[in-house]
RNA sequence: GGGCCUAUAGCUCAGUUGGUUAGAGCGCGCGCCUGAUAAGCGCGAGGUCAGUGGUUCAACUCCACUUAGGCCCA
């Protein structure tokens, strides 16, 4: 077919050298466009049920369970939101690229406080409608706000069952959350009690931990005088003598039941102007500076223990004697060591009474009203009352001083309001069982953590400590938006309503109509026909309380998992950012405990919060927030996953333009050099054209060798799920084994040798082999592009359609037993080759030549490396990219060999470049060297020579 | 204030059980190529390993404290 280019000199036209060239040739783009690309790839595989493929494609493989933890629905999602998510997805992809079937199924948080809020927002307060009507608005609300969710997630490139999430809102979910409640109350982990919690006055409702903020607020700060009786304990301090508390909620004082001293500190008594003070030794310079006192004479002084048995007249309520008590959370920091003690409004002045007996006093209402009280106060709100309590302190001469106070105080998380301590009944489970420590939820739970796996390890400690320090779990809501109590009340004798079996009759109302059943239904309609109490009644009361959020989400792996489409329980994997420790693994612990006496997960990864360039944590109210939707518009979501995968998660994770735009550089070379290894198989097919590994090219065996150790390495990092190293060794493989050395090297034989000849062949095999490996390896981090390339793929029999559906190389398939004697000469040459770059730059910047090409290099080695060199001197000039190597034995210097560069010899062959002296030996071909003349004879686009 | 964590070149990471002049890639500077070309190649300059003190013949690596930052809690 080529007859024509035949032909003697000066009668054709010459032969077009470049076109005998085998130049690189693809339809892959160079230019990623990402932000464009990715939509077009969404939809195909929306278009061809991707996730599905991939489930049915690993039917009957061992199941890997990730459980999403739901996030809740409101707003567009922040970067850590899309963190989380990416790393999920890594997490399923690379267990599905490893052969485990890995179902996932995403869920959402659907009920709680945030919702309610906005809905009461957009009709304008509370009580405007019915409960039922309150509760299909949220529902509503809740639904616009996952469609976004939903899209925004998906655009990441994150594969799961998208069509049916599990969301706590559906009625199966809310059927599975009351009879999760139920069995704990059935098992007796849930009591009624009085316990001071965090109460918002302006939602009217109790608040967990979790939702409570600290922000800065002003507070009175006001010094209290307690006139110490005078009985017999207080024969040694004396007559007269006025007890010093400071506070910054004055509000609570009508409610002082104790006054605490530290046992261990020393306290005395000042003789002051304003009177003979008992205050702590430790403190009196900073209330002499306070209270600008002087001070005439100082008794004492006295151990807090030996003060225990004084008691105080309260500074305005006649007639109320309050005890002295120890603590030993008393400190020297403020104040005036002498801790002013409301059981009914503080958390650690709840447990010093219920040790000392106190009375827990908080007659507020849920808005904060004092119910009970004298007229100064009584009626007003507590926060209102403050400085009407501070006058009525002043009236009685008890006040020795005030002031004002900016510090860190709680508020509530959705309306920001400062919140305050009030003893209120709650529904608890309990946490501690004295008289069977080990089925305790606490020590299950203690156990439980030490079985599971935790990433990184120090999780493990932190949930250990933080399970071994929380207090029992507050789960009644005083809202609508969630799922209710399932307990009813006796009309007729009052007692709570015990029959269990009876009780799951609501479930059955739940999972038909939800939980508005509560709402909306009888309580003779959600018990069975006929049910009877013990005392004869047949009329019940409903509870009114919800049950805490925490409860929803941390009953998810019960209400999701055990499915064939979300796999078995428990899970394998639960993976949350760090407040999670104290937010869902906590919860769903004990949720799992209660229900299934064992732990929900058998891993739990954490990552890192997400940062600023500053080191700030990105949030919406500082306006530092980077969202995921606008890094996909500016650079694709590969990316995004780029940047995930790049940083080593367990610490947090900077994220600004500067790393981006590195980021995006790295991806180009990965991906270009993929693209160089396309290019290059554009006349290869693996069916026919790959050699066997015994006829491969030493160097593109060795190469092998390095590429199998990439994939060995990687496999374990994945395993492991650290991202960041296989990202990082890949990135470093493209760029320093492929790119500058095996590619560059290569360019010559794949170019200039005959298509179909050894060299080549060997070449391409093993181009082949590393990129199929490579594309593969890198699929669960950059999903789009890994399936865009796989779509430009030369591909074998048996090879999926999608790229996520492909397991990942084994180093076997790899691996092509290299004996390590050549390994290591291999290793030896590559040091070789870099001492001659270098002395290529010398005569390079004195323009003694400009190209390598141009250079004949001469080394001088000692007798050991000389050998091996002149072993494999035919490879050399290729090895180098120059024209010509010499070898000469026997260095004399001290350096094990030495290079010198001379010009090449011979004249340019204007087919491949290199110099040689053989160029004009064939007269057909008259500029070129001898070895394009062998693969243009080999091409048969010159006669083989006479 | 408490618990836990982080701190290695401008950036992102490696640094094995403490052991020779602390590594890589990117970026940067200076060149080369123009047959990977909005590409490719080479060379080079960058670090008192947050700080202080200690243990040791020897510390980025172990211990203590400090500083800065993070999460959770008070």
């Amino acid at each position: 077919m080529h007859r024509n280019s035949f032909g003697t000199q000066g009668m054709t036209k010459p032969l077009d050298l470049k076109s005998t060239l085998n130049l690189p040739k693809t339809a892959f783009p160079m230019k990623a466009n990402l932000p464009q690309a990715e939509p077009k790839m969404l939809e195909e595989w929306e278009r061809t049920r991707i996730y599905h493929r991939i489930q049915q494609a690993r039917a009957g493989a061992p199941a890997y369970v990730l459980h999403d933890g739901p996030p809740y629905p409101t707003g567009e999602i922040h970067l850590g939101t899309g963190l989380n998510k990416v790393l999920k997805d890594m997490v399923v992809k690379s267990k599905t690229m490893a052969g485990f079937r890995a179902p996932y199924v995403p869920g959402w948080d659907c009920h709680g406080l945030p919702i309610e809020t906005k809905v009461e927002k957009e009709i304008g307060g509370k009580g405007k409608v019915s409960p039922a009507e309150f509760r299909r608005m949220c529902r509503d609300f809740a639904g616009r706000y996952i469609e976004n969710h939903r899209r925004e997630f998906k655009r990441l490139g994150v594969f799961g069952l998208w069509e049916e999430p599990y969301l706590t809102m559906n009625f199966g979910y809310e059927a599975h959350i009351a009879e999760a409640f139920l069995t704990f109350l059935e098992r007796g982990y849930v009591f009624r009690g009085l316990k001071p919690v965090y109460w918002c006055i302006f939602d009217g409702t109790a608040l967990a931990e979790a939702e409570v903020e600290y922000e800065d607020h002003t507070s009175p700060s006001i010094w209290v005088k307690f006139p110490v009786i005078a009985d017999a304990a207080a024969a040694n301090v004396g007559a007269g003598v006025d007890a010093v508390i400071w506070t910054t909620t004055p509000w609570t004082l009508p409610h002082n039941r104790a006054l605490a001293f530290h046992p261990d500190f020393d306290y005395v008594v000042l003789e002051t102007s304003a009177g003979h003070l008992l205050v702590a030794a430790g403190m009196v310079e900073a209330i002499k500076t306070a209270l600008a006192l002087e001070i005439s004479n100082t008794r004492g002084p006295w151990k807090g223990r030996e003060l225990e048995s004084l008691k105080f007249q309260h500074p305005f309520l006649n007639g109320l004697r309050v005890p002295a008590v120890l603590a030993d959370y008393v400190t020297l920091e403020q104040g005036s060591g002498i801790v002013h003690t409301a059981p009914g409004h503080g958390a650690e002045d709840f447990y010093t009474g219920q040790k000392y007996g106190l009375e827990v006093a908080a007659p507020i209402d849920d808005e904060g009203h004092y119910l009970e009280g004298l007229p100064e106060y009584k009626g007003k709100t507590v926060f209102e009352a403050n400085p009407h309590i501070v006058e009525l302190l002043k009236s009685r001469a008890m006040l020795l001083g005030h002031g004002k106070l900016t510090h860190s105080y709680p508020h509530c998380w959705r309306c920001h309001q400062p919140v305050i301590f009030r003893a209120t009944e709650q529904w608890f489970i309990r946490l501690d069982n004295p008289s069977a420590p080990q089925s305790s939820l606490r020590e299950m739970a203690q156990a439980e953590i030490k079985k599971v796996k935790w990433t990184p390890g120090w999780g493990e400690e932190r949930i250990q400590s933080m399970v071994a320090t929380r207090p029992d779990w507050c789960v009644s809501r005083q809202r609508y938006w969630g799922v209710p109590l399932p307990v009813f009340f006796c009309e007729g004798c009052g007692k709570q309503f015990d029959d269990y079996a009876a009780l799951k009759n609501v479930v059955r109302w739940f999972e038909r109509e939800g939980a508005d059943a509560w709402f909306t239904r009888s309580p003779e309609e959600l018990l069975p026909a006929g049910t009877k109490c013990k005392c004869g009644a047949a009329k019940w009361r409903k509870e009114t309380d919800i049950l805490d959020v925490w409860f929803d989400s941390g009953s998810s792996h019960y209400a999701v998992l055990g499915s064939e489409s979300a796999g078995p329980w428990p899970a394998d994997c639960y993976l949350e950012g760090p407040d999670q420790y104290r937010g869902w693994f906590q919860s769903s612990l004990l949720v799992a405990l209660g229900v299934k006496d064992a732990a929900p997960y058998r891993h739990v990864v954490t990552h890192g919060w997400t940062l600023d360039e500053k080191g700030v944590p990105m949030s919406k109210s500082l306006g530092n927030a980077l969202y995921p939707a606008e890094i996909c518009e500016k650079w694709g979501a590969d990316l995004l996953r780029v940047w995930v995968a790049s940083q080593d998660y367990t610490a947090d994770m900077r994220m600004y333009p500067a790393v981006m735009t590195q980021l995006s550089e790295a991806y180009r070379k990965i991906r270009n050099t993929i693209r160089f290894a396309l290019s290059n198989l554009f006349d290869f097919d693996p069916n026919r054209d790959a050699l066997p590994d015994e006829k491969l090219w030493e160097m593109d065996r060795f190469m092998l060798s390095r590429a199998a150790a990439l994939v060995k390495n990687c496999r374990g990092w994945y395993e492991n799920f650290e991202f960041h190293r296989v990202f990082h060794a890949i990135h470093d493989f493209c760029v320093v084994d492929l790119s500058s050395f095996y590619f560059d090297v290569l360019k010559d034989r794949l170019y200039t040798s005959a298509p179909r000849s050894v060299g080549r062949r060997s070449a391409q095999t093993v181009i082949y082999r590393i990129a199929s490996a490579l594309v593969r390896l890198v699929a669960p981090v950059l999903v789009f592009t890994a399936e865009e390339i796989w779509k430009f793929f030369p591909r074998r029999a048996g090879d999926p359609e999608s790229i996520h559906m492909a397991l990942f190389p084994a180093p076997e398939e790899l691996d092509s037993r290299l004996d390590s004697a050549k390994m290591a000469d291999w290793e030896k040459l590559l040091g070789v080759r870099e001492q001659v770059l270098k002395a290529l730059e010398g005569p390079r910047n004195s323009k003694f030549i400009s190209s390598a090409l141009e250079a004949k290099v001469v080394l001088r080695a000692n007798a050991e490396l000389s050998a091996l060199l002149q072993s494999y001197a035919a490879h050399l000039p290729a090895l180098f990219i120059v024209s010509q190597v010499e070898i000469v034995s026997g260095s004399n210097g001290p350096a094990p060999m030495e290079v010198e560069v001379l010009r090449a010899e011979g004249t340019k062959c204007e087919r491949c470049w290199n110099y040689s002296t053989h160029v004009g030996e064939n007269a057909d071909v008259p500029t070129v060297c001898e070895r394009c003349v062998t693969a243009l004879v080999e091409m048969g686009l010159v006669p083989a020579s006479k």
